[in-house]
DNA sequence: GTATCAGGTGGGAAAAAGTGGGAAATCTGT
DNA sequence: ACAGATTTCCCACTTTTTCCCACCTGATAC
């Protein structure tokens, strides 16, 4: 389980340790999304499956007519990105990522459970 | 069960001992969170399962996506820690959990049946 | 009264985590 | 194909955390 919160740089190249805390169970590939109200989620690889598999699970037959649902799934999956752990541990974090959570300098990296969240920590 | 209270020093790394009579129930590693008031709880990880399922037992699979649920599953599982108590008995208390009961140098461990409740001692 | 023991406190040294940056590899556009 | 820009990989420095040992104190036993 994740939890507790961690203050990290993000660096010039747009770098942030992962928590050795999480390391463990977030392994070597994460998932990063835009998360709901200003902040990003980094799903396990594990965990985003059955995010994923039940998000879409919600669509019916005919979701395709519903705006909000297709709006939703193309925020969530279209901008969802695989990123890899590098060897010491950093996960590089996408530009138009960066940009939604106005990130200057210093982020909290959150446990939630069963996702971590990233904040810009003024 | 744990009973009685115990004063001691918090030291300039942020340990604290774990009073001799509380280590055997309490085990080799606890969660400790912001209690009600201004305290710190400590659980048993066998506790904090219990407490933890049953305060977010009403989520469902996508709690996510609502919007109290997130901000309750943020507040519970970002504010908690698991610490491990080291060779002697102490732990570590994180420094944003240690601001939050404003700890001084004196603290009292009080054992409240399940949990242990940290205070801090004017 | 003194020795012994357990619990509690303090601090130094070693290890790990976090940060920064250079060089090699890859990509892009002309 | 080449020059310049970007990305990836790796190394090194600094700070923080962890581990371990030693001391102090109060209680108990002899």
């Amino acid at each position: 389980m994740l939890i507790g919160e961690y203050i990290h740089t993000i660096d010039e190249k747009n770098r942030i340790s992962m928590p050795a805390k999480f390391r463990k169970e977030m392994g070597k590939k994460v998932i990063i999304t835009p998360g709901l109200d200003s902040c990003l989620f980094i799903f396990t690889i594990k965990e985003w499956v059955k995010v994923s598999k039940r998000l879409s699970g919600l669509n019916n037959d005919l979701s395709f007519l519903k705006a909000d649902q297709r709006n939703f799934n193309r925020y969530m999956f279209g901008r969802a990105a695989e990123v890899e752990l590098d060897s010491i541990g950093r996960i590089l974090i996408p530009d138009f990522l960066k940009d939604r959570i106005g990130i200057k300098d210093k982020v909290a990296l959150i446990g939630v459970e069963e996702r971590v969240e990233v904040w810009n920590d003024k």
